[in-house]
DNA sequence: CGGGATCCGGTCGGATACTG
DNA sequence: CAGTATCCGACCGGATCCCG
C-alpha cells in the first residue's frame, strides 16, 4: 500500500500560491549562506556570524527566527554564563540545505565564465549604443 | 592528464567575494521561476509573463537582461511583424536551472509540513509571550 | 554572549503611460 | 508584441545603541 501522491496542490507558478512565500525565503542570499554554514555543523550565534562574513546581526537574527519558525532550524539555549545558543538544521532543513549549497557551489565554480560572458555582452552593447566601437585604450 | 582543479579561488562565504553577486542573482524568487519556466522550453516574452503568474513586466525585463548578460539565457529576435522575441537557456543556464527547480519543487512538496511547523511555533510563542495561553474561540 | 529596538538610506518592485 | 521610462511606496538591510 502506498500513500497517495497527495500533493500537486501547490504550484509556485500560480499567482497567489502561498508556497511562494517558502520559495521567497529560500531564494535569498543570506538564507543560502546560513544554511550552508549550518550544514557543516551546528553553530553558535557568534560562530555563524563569523562564518557568513558580512552579514549584519539584524539579518542573522531575523532569518534565524524565520527558519526556526518554518521548522528548518532548531534553536537550543544552554543556560551557561554567559548563555550560549546553538543553531542546528532539522531533517527538513538538512534536506533543503543541499539544494542551497548546490547553488553556492555553482556560483563559485562558474564565476569566471560568467564574468567572461558579461564582458562579451558589455562590449557588444557598447558598440550598438552609438553605432561605433569605443576604443579600450586611453 | 587532467586539468588542474583551477578554482577554489572564489568563496561565497567571504565578505567581498565578487561571486556573491552571482548567488544574489540566482537566489531570487523571480529568477527561480523564470529559469524554471524556460527549462521546459524556450518562451516568448508574453508566454513567459503568463507562465510566471504575477511577475510585472518590469521585473521580467530586468531579470531577463541580467540573465542574458551573465550568459544564462539567450535572446533571439525574429523580425516578423509584429516582432517576436524568444528566450532560451544556454548550456550554463540549463545546468543551474536544475538547482533552481529543485528549490521550487521542494517548496511545493514541503509546504504543508512547513505550515504545520509555523502553527506549532506560533502557538508556543503566544503562550510564552504573556505567560498564558490565548483562547482561540471568540 | 546573544540578542532587541530604532533610525534611515537604498533598492526592490508594482502601476501607469508611451513607443516602434 | 515587446519592450522603455517614470513615479512612488514598501521593505530590505546596514549602523548604532542598549540590555540581561
Amino acid at each position: 500500500m502506498e500513500t497517495i501522491n497527495e500533493q500537486q496542490i501547490w504550484n509556485v507558478y500560480l499567482r497567489n500560491c502561498p508556497c511562494r512565500d517558502v520559495l521567497d525565503l529560500l531564494a535569498n542570499k543570506w538564507t543560502a549562506l546560513m544554511m550552508g554554514a549550518l550544514r557543516t555543523s551546528p553553530h553558535r550565534f557568534g560562530e555563524l556570524r563569523r562564518a557568513v562574513e558580512g552579514i549584519s546581526q539584524k539579518m542573522l537574527t531575523q532569518n534565524l527566527r524565520t527558519l526556526e519558525r518554518d521548522g528548518l532550524v532548531t534553536r537550543t539555549v544552554y543556560p551557561t554564563t554567559p548563555p550560549s545558543v546553538e543553531y542546528a538544521l532539522t531533517d527538513m532543513g538538512r534536506e533543503v540545505s543541499g539544494y542551497l549549497v548546490a547553488l553556492s557551489d555553482w556560483s563559485q565554480r562558474n564565476f569566471s565564465e560568467i564574468t567572461a560572458a558579461r564582458q562579451d555582452y558589455d562590449a557588444k552593447t557598447e558598440i550598438q549604443a552609438d553605432g561605433k566601437a569605443i576604443p579600450v585604450a586611453v
